[in-house]
DNA sequence: ATAAGTTATAAACATAGATTAATTTTTGCG
DNA sequence: CGCAAAAATTAATCTATGTTTATAACTTAT
């Protein structure tokens, strides 16, 4: 893990903000916003950004790469909760209560943009609309939730993966302009089994089944979906409804 | 559904005050908070409250009984996401997007304390207390939600049904101080398999399980859990844990 | 008190997905 | 480049839960 103190990149060049939390504040405020990060953080694949139990004292916004939050089981598993990708505001609570519920992975290399939580609070109670932008993006998260808990409980294993392939895929496609097919998907199946609650290996099942239909192309952690009118239709989904969750 | 806005029961005397919002303001800022409940709402069991869809221009506190919260499917089911108790606060959202994800229906006769939402806006700007008191309802919402999408995805029938009942069980318990050794639980087992992703007659043969361990003693819309710590390890949580969740 | 509608219970059968175990392919690293 | 570890793939078997169909027990309203 690594530091970043001097010459951080601007908030207002930053190519997540339109969707991170400062993207709804108008510039004076930013401005205010801004200074209260302290640093960036650059953090390797594979290692922890937090555990369940810490008292969180920091709060970040990812700046790049792909992270997992999860919950360990007692039988040794795992439940992913969600995955976060640049732009998402990690590990703050407004309530007293800052013991963290779940921990987090870095998936790929990760850069995070931190802020210490003590400022914050200070900040919040002269700047409202700070406090409503922090609330705004908990609310997404938790419809988020909600319909990740629908997808779950009330679908079969195809529905599933095709559902949470499709909702990556669009938040990828949202953050990276680039004309390439392909976007980056640095998850695994087994990743995907532990957040949808199949094994692996049914996963791998499910994944033969999409690529025979041609709904999807997926190697070398690329993702692409050719027609993702037709990958909703199998996720038992509304696209333009899980465009509007997943791209804000 | 009728409607009461005289002689309304005074905030400080409230039962459920100390498990809800206000619970955490002091006397003079809950004075001022108080100030904007416009009135109290009575609904018979199986009317909405409110339908995915609608643009909340209200805000509720649950004063008494019991309220589901539930998607729509295309296929005719309905997933529920969770069930609402006295103290809970419902349909309030501070963002920008007003739009509700989800519809509400009251399982048995409910009692509402309403809050129109435009007041409520101008008084959290002056009041932070009150922004970080919501704040702290919403994660607490979004931790219990995170451990049913836990208990749904990775473990078995039975341990599913013993994690919702014994969780509906401590909630009611502590909000109902009674020495009776049953509590009221307004719900019916296909309301269980809608919750958890199964068919009412699994989770009828889950009930049978149960009872035949000793395990619960559930008829005629009542339940009693003779032993808390036995249901915990079938629903594969542990106990202490799951109180703090469920009773703040 | 009776009828009508819900809710709970029961049993037989079907199947999606888990489990186990082995093999192949890809990735990362010295 | 070549090795070791991780990830993906395949196949065989097993089991938890769904499906279907019926009936019984409650509730609620007339």
């Amino acid at each position: 893990m690594k530091s970043i103190t001097q010459n951080l990149p601007k908030c207002q060049d930053c190519a997540v903000r339109k969707s991170a939390l400062f993207g709804e504040l108008e510039t004076d405020h930013l401005n205010k916003a801004r200074e209260l990060r302290s640093h960036q953080i650059v953090i390797p694949a594979g290692e922890h950004l937090y555990h369940e139990g810490d008292e969180s004292d920091k709060a970040f916004t990812i700046y790049s790469g792909w992270v997992s939050l999860f919950k360990n089981l007692e039988d040794g598993n795992r439940q992913i909760l969600r995955f976060a990708l640049p732009g998402d505001f990690l590990c703050y609570k407004m309530g007293k209560n800052k013991t963290l519920d779940h921990s987090a992975i870095a998936l790929s290399e990760v850069t995070l943009c931190a802020f210490p939580i003590d400022r914050f609070h200070t900040v919040i109670s002269e700047l409202p609309e700070l406090a409503f932008a922090i609330s705004a993006m908990t609310e997404l998260v938790t419809e988020r939730c909600h319909t990740v808990l629908t997808s779950i409980a009330s679908h079969t294993a195809e529905a599933k993966v095709a559902y949470l392939l499709l909702s990556l895929y669009l938040r990828e496609r949202v953050l990276n302009k680039t004309e390439e097919k392909c976007v980056q998907f640095p998850i695994t199946q087994e990743d995907i089994g532990d957040a949808l609650g199949l094994t692996s290996i049914h996963v791998n099942r499910v994944f033969q089944s999409l690529r025979k239909q041609g709904l999807i192309e997926c190697k070398s952690k690329c993702l692409w979906v050719p027609d993702k009118a037709k990958l909703a239709v199998v996720a038992k989904v509304s696209l333009p409804e899980l465009e509007r969750l997943m791209c804000k």
